[in-house]
DNA sequence: CATGAATGAGACTTCATTCAT
DNA sequence: AATGAATGAAGTCTCATTCAT
């Protein structure tokens, strides 16, 4: 009972969140009216507000794992994974922009409340181990595939995926700058990144 | 003499950008402290706080632009030249951490306060124009030098620079993943990481 | 509830507004303070300090209005309805001295915050209506019993009436230029304005 | 010198009165700027705000005074001076709205900021007396002209003309509610309202 | 368990007043 | 004498958190 109505409220939180784009903005009392709860009842299972936001955000990011590692599991080629996995980053982009176009312009903008990071931190070390962990998964299968060569560098395989990812979010973020690329070539781009850099 | 006070707060309001890492977390009394002023003071020159954030930002992209600028026009190899403009933004991302953190692993997180966005907006499609402007003269000097091949599509060279400072975040925020690279190792690999994808 | 916490603040912004002669000097602070609650309270019922102001003003009209209403229905005689409703005024008046002295040295002053006056007007207009509404019905009694020539003219009447209220804001004004008048002389003086205006 | 910055400012002040409506709304930089002078020019001659208003306030109480004891000297009838002091009571009015309007409805309605009263009420008592012996010489007069009865009481002639002046406030307050009637009708009625008062 | 009314700390902003020029 | 930049006290309003029901 208590985990549904957890569960209740990070989904509350998280739909706030991809609206929002800033975290202090969001309110308790929206958490609770979005989760169509009393303003109280957020607190019987939360210490603070940032704790609800951290730990919805941390539950994301878990379930984002999760999907990941099933994804990993059924067995596809490394390419349809791959372009899988690329697609629901994109998915999730859309929800909340705003964030590469400031990012890229300018390093000094800022990401999430102190209080929240301070809840987010100590776990997100782990979530991201397990995150590239199973990266390494399907990293070792594009080598088995034989479209990459073997045994590639931890810091370059890394920066090979993120760079992947970076030019998905170049899309998202100014698709009138390109106005000539469709959706399924920029994830094809990216792909190709991935193996251009690991070749 | 307006323009020294603002200029005065603007970088009283950056450091702070730089210490906070959450814009709605910075106060008013803080940026006035910071800059040896009264708190009305701050008010004859902004009309609100979010006014003078989101104008410190820009001055700062602004400063960052014509810094580059002047760096293109010192004649330099292309290698030399992106080298340069990499180590400049290594050391802009050193003053603020956790951004690249919570981007990769959740793109849920969130960049500015609305308010800021909304008196950044206008301006900043501007800058990034500008500032794709002044990356495109750099990578016509590396056709020119014959590093890559000539006449790269508009969306692949901004991948390809967006990847190469992809690494150095990746480097920045978890020094502790790769021990065994040093900074000017990481630099070359940035740099190769333009040329890969560009050739 | 909503309406008894209402009211409460209604009371003690009243009681402030006798005391303070000056709507804008009236602080939410002392509001609060006056009724027991915290101030945050305040603000769980109205929008701002201004619609509480508003909103007590007219709150305490209608309260006249109904106590009109009421002694309407009494079935007095008209010089007997007349009276008590002059009693009723004069004892509005004292609670709140300054009005006349100044308004009849200099129109050049001043009533409301034009704020709190927002709030009130839209309401003010239909409050005036009932109370002239009301005041016809007494005049009508003062036909029936002969006192004045039937069919007075809307003007003159509400002329009449405030020439009365005017005698009573007079006395109670500079009681010192009247030592020779007493209360209920006044009150008598007040009616025979009245009855001479419309004879 | 001195003299003429203060009347200036005086000016400058009762205009912002008269658009006003609410005396503590006028802010110093406002008559600064509607003065032609800088801020701190204001303390130059005056010790605080409140000064500045309230003695412009009696300032201007004066002029009327002045133009009354002139008009008192033109040697015209009772009837004509009487309807020429209403007519400027009537101009008076026109510039601040509202006055009536909330008095007659609510006696708990307010006139000026404390400090300001402060600032007038030592020498308003003075000013009222010379306003009423002004007006004595005019009551005078009209029992001259055998308008009115000889020696009328002190309260009743004053009650005769601020019931004069009452009927102008209500035309001017509501115009619509009484669309028959002229502005100089309303003068007629005005000075018979004194007349049959003191009959 | 659930609630939401009550609270008050704390942040933004205004503006009368000062004072160095 | 005149100025207006600088100031900070003071006031409004928000909202996370508590707690009696």
């Amino acid at each position: 009972m208590s985990r549904d109505k957890k569960v209740l409220i990070y989904e509350a939180a998280l739909s706030l969140v991809y609206e929002n784009n800033d975290l202090s903005a969001i309110k308790v009392a929206d958490i609770a009216r979005r989760a169509n709860i009393g303003k109280g009842t957020v607190y019987e299972y939360f210490h603070s507000k940032e704790q609800v936001i951290g730990e919805a955000l941390i539950y994301r990011i878990q379930q984002g794992l999760q999907r990941f590692a099933r994804l990993l599991d059924e067995g596809l080629s490394f390419k349809e994974t791959y372009l899988a996995f690329l697609r629901h980053y994109k998915a999730m982009i859309s929800k909340n922009r705003h964030i590469y176009n400031l990012m890229t312009m300018n390093p000094a903008h800022v990401a999430v409340h102190a209080a929240v990071h301070a809840v987010i931190y100590p776990r997100l070390r782990q979530l991201k181990d397990q995150y590239f962990q199973l990266m390494e998964r399907l990293v070792a299968r594009s080598v088995e595939e034989g479209i990459i060569k073997p045994d590639p560098d931890r810091f370059d395989w890394q920066t090979a995926v993120l760079s992947s990812i970076t030019g998905i979010f170049l899309h998202q973020q100014f698709p009138a700058d390109f106005p000539h690329l469709g959706d399924e070539e920029v994830l094809e781009k990216a792909y190709s990144v991935y193996v251009k850099l690991l070749s």
